[in-house]
RNA sequence: GCGCGCAUAGCUCAGCUGGUUAGAGCGUUGCAUUCACAUUGCAAAGGCCCCUGGUUCGAAUCCAGGUGCGCGCACCA
């Protein structure tokens, strides 16, 4: 320290070495504890999965904050003395990362539905690639110490093999099904999208009195009407009683037609007219109703293609966009006197994409389907039980709610990025035919299977489902997945993991479902622990989007103020499951927090002295009480950590490092230190060196950039080890 | 519609299971200093702890209601 010249913290020439220096000690992965004697024996183990970023882009400011936070509680855990692994990965992110890759694609001004799926395949996988690299390298950057050499991507063969065998045994369960059903369909992405990644959004739009014979429909989407089957009203109803079971006539837009009604409690008799007109094949609620008459009224009348347009019976309509549609097909009402009113300002609901905001088309579709019930019923007793605790606690009410009324997850995607589905369709129609003892067999429809399957009966093949899991199917399974199971011995030591820290945001897309999964496949809870943290924002509480220019770009910051500093302004002040404020200010006042630990370790250097060494320091009552103090700052981060406070924990440290042992203690110490009386000075240095030392192992998890290069360049009489990374927390 | 939250200094927020003069950071205003600190230190100003009621010896803290705001879920055409 002595012959560091530096007044202030250099962070861009310490971390990079201090990053290497950690690496290559070995000290990430959990085996190197058992190599090191005293501190490290201990037994037991601490394991966090990385909440695997998606390999489409570089890291963001919500990565930084678990990247610190589980950083911060891997480093207390080791210092600790326990068999640390954060085992780290990426996503292949399917749909996420097949948009990113059509908008690039569609710079380059191109287009994927003119492409072969290998060509497609092949380029996204060297994208994702090239991504994950600039990934691992920004981790690195924030000074993450996860174990690299167990880093795992979701498409490694072996894990697409376990995702597709809990496709298989879910099958063989009966959990998986496979059904016709109006899913919801993206027009523009061109795929299905399961029920939590719609976004709906409020939309004003004219409600449409159209004239069916004697009754009159309120819709808001006239250009289904080729696609009615039928009408409905609720049989309570006294004003349509007499109707249902009758068939009626009424004026098309393409001449007469002819309905029946039905009677059908959904239909509420307060709205609209309470007359619904049943359009089976582009509205879920009219698929239900059709499925409750199925004997009575004709099914599903497909009238809307994959890409929005118009199709089918539609006459001069055909190939309209919907919208386009919707304007003409009015305008005809209007001409054929079949529209009776508009009601102009109707406020309602509409689902879209939470990808490209476009209104989303309900199609009929069939799909593979989970049956949720039973997974979530196990679910919910976990957590009910105590088994997982959840930080902070409320947000378990919010899991509760979602998992007890949960539907059907459609896990079918039309896309060609990600695990093809283990299922197997029979190349031609299923032919019955007569087997040689005059039996009629039957070959099957599909098979699921690893492998390609021959048919029993006839010539043809089975060709595999083109469609891919939805990418949250394998995310769902990660802790098991990444840790070897079955046979893994990661996953005997490791599995249940101890924490799942992650954002609020993914509670139902990947929380709930890596409960149930974990727990149908493995039979356990696939994590001890669940802390939720919020969103960041900007210093006005804005979320950050490219689009208003606030966003903060983590590595950025790191690189101009230094790792340490981002990371606790990411810790300070920020309380679990809420929403994180973050700006460069406050990242700048961290910076000088740095810059303070290093003058006053600077300045503790400058007063050693050699004679010290060999005086008998006597501590007297005041260093007594400081010693005292330090050790009840040290309990208390201790509790704080273990109690996932991080905001408490980093607070603490801060302030007392600061405003207690800089501003006070070292003041105090001056004139001691400088005076005539020896054994005074040294006592008083030796007192401010192990005030020095226990600070840096306290704030290390928080700052481990500059803790670590100050804990290098001190006397090696003073350390336990080479690295503060693995000193004794206590 | 159902559910979950939040309302504390100019701004962003801490204040755990109720207990002496309500805290931090940033900002503002003075003063000091280049003595380890591209600074830092000392000090000051600034709050009906949303409103109303209740429980209590005592409430920012617990309970009820109200108001305002945020978020999640939801097949009303």
């Amino acid at each position: 320290m002595t012959n560091e010249p530096h007044k202030t913290y250099d962070h861009k020439a310490s971390e990079e070495k201090i990053y290497k220096l950690w690496e290559d000690s070995g000290y990430f992965a959990p085996e190197a504890h058992q190599s090191q004697a005293g501190n490290l024996e201990s037994k037991k183990s601490y394991c966090i999965i990385m909440p695997p970023p998606n390999a489409n882009g570089s890291l963001h400011m919500g990565h930084a904050v678990f990247v610190t936070l589980q950083d911060i509680l891997i480093r207390f855990e080791r210092m600790r003395g326990k068999k640390t692994l954060w085992l780290p990965g990426a996503d292949h992110a399917g749909f996420e990362t097949q948009v990113v890759f059509d908008k690039k694609l569609d710079k380059e001004g191109r287009n994927r539905f003119a492409m072969t799926r290998e060509e497609l395949w092949q380029e996204i996988w060297e994208f994702t690639q090239t991504n994950k690299k600039v990934m691992e390298n920004q981790l690195r950057k924030l000074g993450a110490s996860c174990d690299w050499s167990r880093e795992k991507f979701t498409l490694d063969p072996k894990i697409i093999e376990e995702v597709q065998k809990t496709f298989i045994k879910l099958y063989e369960d009966g959990l998986v099904y496979r059904d016709l059903r109006v899913v919801n369909w993206c027009p523009k992405h061109r795929t299905a999208l399961s029920d939590l990644e719609v976004k709906y959004v409020e939309k004003t739009d004219p409600l449409y009195y159209m004239k069916y014979g004697p009754l009159t429909v309120a819709t808001v989407r006239p250009e289904t009407k080729f696609g009615d089957t039928a009408l409905a009203v609720n049989p309570k109803d006294p004003r349509y009683k007499k109707y249902i079971g009758q068939e009626i006539e009424a004026l098309g837009i393409l001449g007469p037609l002819k309905f029946k009604i039905i009677g059908d409690e959904a239909v509420d008799p307060t709205f609209g007219t309470g007359v619904v007109k049943v359009t089976p094949a582009h509205d879920t609620a009219d698929f239900d109703i059709w499925q409750r008459h199925k004997n009575e009224i004709p099914g599903p009348k497909i009238i809307i293609d994959e890409s929005g347009r118009l199709t089918g019976e539609v006459g001069e309509f055909k190939g309209l966009k919907v919208a386009e549609a919707r304007t003409k097909v009015v305008e005809t009402m209007r001409q054929k006197g079949i529209l009776e009113k508009v009601d102009p300002a109707y406020v309602h609901q509409i689902a879209t994409c939470y990808k490209c905001g476009n209104t989303l088309e309900p199609l009929p579709k069939p799909q593979w389907f989970i049956k949720m019930q039973p997974l979530a019923k196990k679910a919910i007793e976990v957590v009910k039980k105590g088994k997982i605790k959840f930080y902070p606690d409320r947000t378990k009410k919010v899991y509760f709610h979602w998992l007890e009324n949960i539907r059907d997850w459609n896990i079918s995607r039309q896309i060609i990025w990600g695990m093809r589905i283990p299922a197997w369709f029979h190349e031609s129609k299923c032919v019955s035919k007569q087997s040689h003892e005059d039996e009629v067999v039957k070959c099957k429809e599909f098979v699921v299977a690893l492998e390609q399957p021959k048919c029993e009966f006839c010539d043809a093949e089975y060709i595999q489902d083109p469609d891919v899991f939805d990418t949250w199917f394998s995310s769902g399974q990660w802790p098991f997945l990444t840790l070897g199971y079955p046979d893994g011995s990661d996953f005997k030591k490791f599995y249940p993991t101890d924490v799942m820290e992650t954002g609020y945001d993914i509670l139902f897309f990947w929380v709930a479902r890596m409960i149930m999964l974990g727990l149908y496949r493995t039979g356990k809870i696939p994590f001890k622990n669940v802390y939720l943290h919020g969103l960041v924002r900007d210093k006005d509480r804005q979320k950050m989007s490219k689009s208003k220019g606030n966003v903060v770009d983590p590595l950025g910051v790191a690189d101009q103020y230094g790792a340490d500093a981002v990371r606790m302004a990411l810790v300070v002040g920020n309380t679990p499951g809420n929403d994180i404020v973050i700006s460069e200010d406050k990242i700048r006042g961290y910076r000088n927090f740095a810059t303070k630990i290093w003058n006053v370790a600077r300045f503790i250097a400058m007063y050693d002295k050699p004679e010290f060494r060999n005086l008998k320091t006597k501590p007297t009552s005041a260093d007594k009480k400081y010693l005292a103090e330090v050790e009840k700052i040290h309990k208390q981060v201790t509790k704080h950590l273990e109690d996932f406070e991080f905001h408490l924990a980093g607070e603490k440290i801060y302030h007392y490092f600061w405003h207690t042992f800089a501003d006070k203690i070292i003041e105090e110490s001056k004139p001691r230190l400088s005076g005539d009386n020896l054994v005074e000075a040294a006592t008083t240095h030796q007192t401010l060196q192990t005030i020095l030392l226990k600070s840096l192992i306290v704030l290390h998890p928080f700052m481990p950039y500059v803790t670590e290069e100050i804990y290098q360049s001190l006397d090696d009489t003073m350390k336990n080890y080479k690295l503060l990374m693995i000193e004794k927390w206590s």
